[in-house]
DNA sequence: TATTGTTATACTCTATAACTATA
DNA sequence: TATAGTTATAGAGTATAACAATA
């Protein structure tokens, strides 16, 4: 047990980026893009959102997020509703459609990671399993 | 030490694609396209590459490759030079001005992820560092 | 006036299809 | 003919600036 190990901070980043990189690659060939797919996991989990909110949250513009709706109520993943208090206000939510794409989605990047996990050690896979619900508090 | 933990594949991937989008985001405002930035590593790691070779190995497609490559040369990040024994053959090769800015870069990464890392714990810290030899296996 | 959202415009990044040049 | 690469075209995804509607 390790008091005070150095995590080089270089490393990480290229070792996420290059993670992120494989299992873009490793994608069906329609699959949503990083912003719409998390954007979509914030309306299943937290219900609807203002267009304003989602922006803020997913951290990109307000006309860059409401292309992006436009795009998802295109596909069908996400509609709009009016707000009855205030009549400028947008409000964003997933469809059954976008939760089954969810839900479809998860389950093949489950797959296709597990397909690269067979290929590490246990110890490894321990190694990474331990360390998961620290990344995910990195993440935030 | 846990003999068998398991690893669930889809909350890794989540994990990554929030870390990959929190790096992106704490990016500088001009930072090249994870593309970019993994080309110019691998011609820093490799020396040059032809254009199939660069297309294949990142994952994209020979056209994305050429436009990429004539934006980095454009930018004076890399060059192109001609393959003595085959006139078809473009040979890419990374410019000191290329390696500085995967220099620089790296710096900035490594400052943005220290500042999310004081906000971790210690004990996190090291389970992130132990596991990090294994993430990079897993990364290839 | 301030807030919420859209429209206009431009650029990066990617893909597929059609093409050119060399082997 | 096959291979290496480019050009043409289209669409996603992003930004800034200007605008419209509501508060």
């Amino acid at each position: 047990m390790p008091a005070k190990t150095a995590l080089d901070p270089a490393r990480l980043t290229v070792a996420v980026e290059r993670l992120f990189s494989l299992l873009r690659h490793g994608n069906p060939p329609n699959d949503i893009s990083l912003t719409a797919a998390s954007t979509l996991r914030r309306l299943e989990r937290e219900g609807p959102h203002r267009l304003t909110e989602l922006a803020a949250a997913e951290g990109v513009t307000q006309p860059a997020m409401t292309q992006l709706v436009q795009r998802l109520e295109r596909e069908g993943l996400a509609d709009r509703a009016a707000d009855s208090t205030d009549g400028r206000v947008v409000l964003v939510r997933v469809t059954p459609a976008g939760q089954e794409l969810l839900t479809r989605r998860r389950a093949v990047r489950a797959e296709h990671l597990a397909a690269l996990l067979v290929e590490l050690s246990d110890d490894d896979e321990a190694l990474i399993a331990a360390a998961l619900p620290a990344l995910e508090r990195l993440a935030k």
